[in-house]
RNA sequence: GCCCGGGUGGCGGAACUGGUAGACGCAAGGGACUUAAAAUCCCUCGGGUGUUUCACCUGUGCGGGUUCGAUUCCCGCCCCGGGCACCA
């Protein structure tokens, strides 16, 4: 054999050469067909910012070797990608660069484009889409009137969270501890018209159906239900005292009710107004409710404010017993949540106890801990269930008990109703801002709102067609402002605000399926056979924005009649962050390191391979330049292998029977079957790449030192070995492989291959180590026959010398066999 | 404060269902080849002790427990990361 200890690789040829194949012959296209398993596998598509990241790199490494793994499982796979083309940096850059917004994100989707391809991955770019494309954001337009139609879509007035910097409203779940999700500018509350989706009539299910979801994370799916917050509980009247209004409380504690001392209101809360007009209250309470409505506004987030409230000289009749409990307003009362009324049982409540406390209100204990009687005073409320006390005919119950006697009486008795709660709210899709998709209604002053008519979708961004245009907030466009009403004909206003980026990717995934689909947002036929998306990877992020935002639309769309699914991932993989240093990778940190640069230096296999061996894909992954070199180390180490052994691969190809075999092949042959089970299992139980490149190395360093030490396995196992480690491979360094494929004379590419079929018996030892220990420590190892039976190895075992050393002629208490593993005596 | 993750060599990380802790890779040290370098190959590599081709002790955040045997299971703590945070 040959030495070709000092020949390289030639990645920057080999990449180029299979690159340019796959461009033209499109080998990764899906159709779909009927009656064939499909795959569909999805990587969260990028935001065209201009460059890409590690963190896509690693991101699509993940996804590419999932697709090309499925593809030789005979799966028919579908692996597409596309942009998520609006948003505000678009609109910062041509601000500053002096740039279309059009433009500047068109040429980075080219740049970007470019590089994912320089990355080898396996997409059907058949099916490419940008949000920001009319012919995509026309049919969100669409569904956004069927929504509309259908009262999901609709507008209001409301207070919402205003980032002053991008000069736009967020979404609760886009303020992150009081700033902008985006610009990380402080968040401020603002009183103005929005349009929402009603994404809390679905509360209900999408909390329920996250217990199908068993390919999920479970930190995952525990803050989507964290964030959803169904509570069940009693709500309930109290009439007003002197006044023929009621105030309707929601609480969660039902059985603490006879402990009723006071009522709190939020500031905010509608009654106010009424309860004080023309009291000797009115004053002090419309200052206080002045000065703590101010007080929210500064207050930053993580502060706890002190709670504070003031006396409304009203009172009102708790209905279970008949007393008068005096009304508060309370500035630690939210009006977002349950009615903006809470019933106050400082008992058994820490806040109302701690308000209580400041004003000297009574406490009343009305709840004891189950294995204790009344003990002294309270120093802090008891929160937990326990015994009812003091509390009327349902005294003695245990909290659970009668937390539904309790609600079934104000049933019967007409004041209170079992209810339900949602911390979700409403999700405001308003943005004021150019860069995004334009909601298609028309403001006329005799027919109010006016839905665009379909046949005059798509409602086109003015501007997008010269790099010139305008790109002004719609708001300050007249002539795009300017229209006729579509049911009278007069004079009339367009909507100027655009939708939330966050529309465009709740529905992408399903746009896949039927990207020029011409007659509406989704072909039927197409996404019942595609759908749903068979492995998500993605960023953990966006677990609850994106995630929650897609099963909404999911269900919308079905409810529409467009999918016939009720969740839109299967599975979800979130993975980790790329880091340097121990930081994420950011410009201000100065540790940023960019994929391009690694591709030119290492090639696009040897940055997959070791974006892939560094870390499991749910972890964080340390970037490390010397862990590079190793990895490109050993696909020369491969290559000089396959160079060395290229011999094999001219002879005959059929295995000689393992019995057959001289010693090296038969270990080779073994280690190759070894290696098979351990890379499928890798792959199939939680994509854990890393061992399963690990395992590989381990097949090649056990062929290399054979050959080195001049050990002439059989050539066929050499060369099934190798054919082996090529397979294998594949899914991860697909343009090495193709090329070792083709050098050792293979005629066929490797997009059509077959995953290695996993031999047991091949695979089994007919010798193996046993372990033999002393009360527990490992004293001596045995090398024994794979078949034998207890008593001949307990025998060995005993026999053993350096075990009689420990044993010193001493009988043993008892000795435990394991199978396959172990002897341990114990004396 | 509450709810999730996680803590294993100098580093990234392995370890099936309770059964050899440290696979694989990186770094480091030593050596071979070479005029030299690169590339490549070989050896050592958790800590400690000793009579040092070998043997023993110790070791998976800390303290207990269960077990013949615990990185793995149970109880109580500490630290790190993430999410939520007056949600009645």
């Amino acid at each position: 054999m040959e030495n070709h200890s000092s020949e390289k690789y030639d990645f920057k040829a080999v990449e180029a050469k299979w690159q340019q194949q796959w461009a033209a012959a499109r080998p990764y296209r899906a159709a779909a067909e009927p009656g064939r398993r499909k795959y569909y596998v999805l990587e969260m598509f990028p935001y065209p910012s201009g460059r890409i990241h590690m963190g896509h790199v690693r991101n699509y490494s993940i996804g590419d070797v999932i697709a090309r793994y499925k593809r030789m499982r005979g799966f028919n796979v579908m692996h597409p990608m596309g942009w998520d083309a609006f948003g505000l940096p678009a609109e910062n850059a041509a601000l500053k660069q002096g740039v279309h917004p059009a433009s500047w994100t068109y040429d980075n989707i080219a740049y970007m484009r470019n590089q994912l391809q320089a990355m080898g991955l396996s997409y059907d770019w058949d099916r490419e889409l940008a949000t920001c494309d009319p012919d995509y954001y026309r049919w969100e337009q669409v569904i956004f009137l069927r929504m509309l139609e259908r009262g999901l879509a609709y507008r209001k007035e409301t207070t919402v969270n205003w980032c002053e910097s991008c000069r736009t409203v967020l979404a609760r779940e886009q303020v992150i501890d009081g700033s902008c999700w985006r610009c990380d500018q402080p968040v401020v509350p603002r009183t103005m018209h929005g349009w929402f989706f009603k994404i809390t009539a679905y509360a209900d299910e999408l909390l329920s159906d996250l217990d199908t979801l068993t390919g999920w994370p479970e930190k995952v799916m525990t803050m989507q239900r964290n964030w959803i917050g169904r509570s069940n509980g009693l709500s309930c009247d109290f009439q007003v005292e002197g006044l023929d209004r009621k105030i309707t409380i929601f609480t969660t504690r039902p059985d603490t009710v006879f402990g009723v001392t006071f009522m709190s209101l939020a500031p905010e809360h509608p009654l106010i107004d009424e309860l004080v007009a023309g009291t000797e209250y009115e004053q002090e309470v419309k200052s206080f409710v002045q000065r703590t409505l101010i007080e929210k506004q500064r207050k930053s987030y993580d502060e706890d404010l002190e709670k504070n409230g003031v006396f409304t000289g009203r009172y009102c009749i708790n209905p279970f017993n008949g007393e008068r409990v005096p009304v508060f307003v309370a500035n630690f009362v939210l009006m977002e949540y349950g009615t903006g009324a809470v019933m106050a049982v400082p008992a058994h409540d820490q806040r109302d106890f701690e308000f209580a406390a400041k004003y000297t209100l009574p406490v009343r204990e009305v709840i004891r801990p189950a294995n204790r009687d009344a003990g002294g005073e309270l120093a802090q409320a008891y929160v937990e269930s326990g015994v009812l006390d003091n509390s009327g005919p349902f005294s003695g119950m245990d909290s659970e008990s009668a937390k539904q006697a309790i609600i079934d009486h104000a049933e019967h008795n007409g004041f209170g109703r079992s209810e339900t709660t949602y911390r979700l709210r409403d999700w405001g899709i308003s943005r004021q801002r150019y860069w995004g998709a334009p909601i298609p209604v028309i403001h006329c002053d005799r027919c109010g709102i006016v839905p665009v008519p379909e046949s005059d979708l798509p409602v086109v961004l003015p501007g997008t067609d010269s790099p010139y245009g305008s790109h002004a907030p719609l708001h300050l466009q007249e002539e795009f402002i300017a229209t006729s009403c579509p049911a009278c004909g007069g004079p009339a206003r367009r909507e100027t605000d655009t939708m939330d980026t966050f529309v465009e990717s709740s529905w992408y995934f399903a746009r896949y399926a039927c990207p020029d689909h011409r007659t509406s947002p989704l072909d039927l036929e197409q996404t019942t056979y595609w759908l749903p998306v068979d492995q998500y990877i993605g960023g953990v992020e966006h677990a609850i924005l994106h995630l929650l935002y897609a099963r909404f639309f999911t269900r919308v769309l079905r409810d529409l009649g467009y999918l016939k699914i009720n969740e839109p991932f299967l599975n979800l993989l979130t993975q980790g962050m790329v880091i340097k240093d121990g930081a994420k990778m950011s410009k201000s940190k100065g540790n940023v390191v960019d994929p391009n640069d690694l591709i030119e230096r290492y090639g696009a296999d040897t940055v997959r391979l070791f974006s892939l061996f560094a870390a499991p894909p749910e972890r964080d992954l340390e970037w490390n330049a010397q862990g590079v070199d190793g990895a490109s180390r050993f696909l020369n180490k491969v290559f000089r292998l396959v160079l060395t052994c290229r011999a094999c691969f001219s002879g005959p190809g059929n295995l000689p029977d393992p019995a057959e075999m001289n010693d090296a092949g038969r270990a080779l042959h073994r280690k190759t079957h070894q290696t098979i089970k351990k890379v499928t299992d890798s792959i199939e139980s939680n994509f854990h790449f890393n061992t399963a490149i690990s395992a590989v190395m381990e097949l090649v360093n056990l062929a290399a030192a054979m050959i080195a030490e001049g050990k002439e396995p059989d050539r066929p196992v050499v060369r099934a070995c190798l054919e082996t480690v090529l397979l294998l491979l594949y899914p991860m360094v697909p343009h090495f492989c193709e090329e070792m494929w083709e050098m050792t004379g293979h005629d066929r590419t490797m997009e059509r291959a077959i995953w290695p079929v996993f031999d047991p018996d091949g695979a089994r030892e007919d010798e193996i180590t046993i372990i033999v220990q002393v009360n527990g420590k490992v004293r001596s190892r045995l090398n024994v026959a794979a078949g034998i039976d207890d008593a001949a190895l307990e025998a060995r075992a005993l026999d053993d010398g350096k075990i009689r050393k420990f044993t010193a002629g001493r009988q043993p208490k008892k000795i435990i066999v394991v199978q396959r593993k172990l002897v341990n005596i114990v004396l």
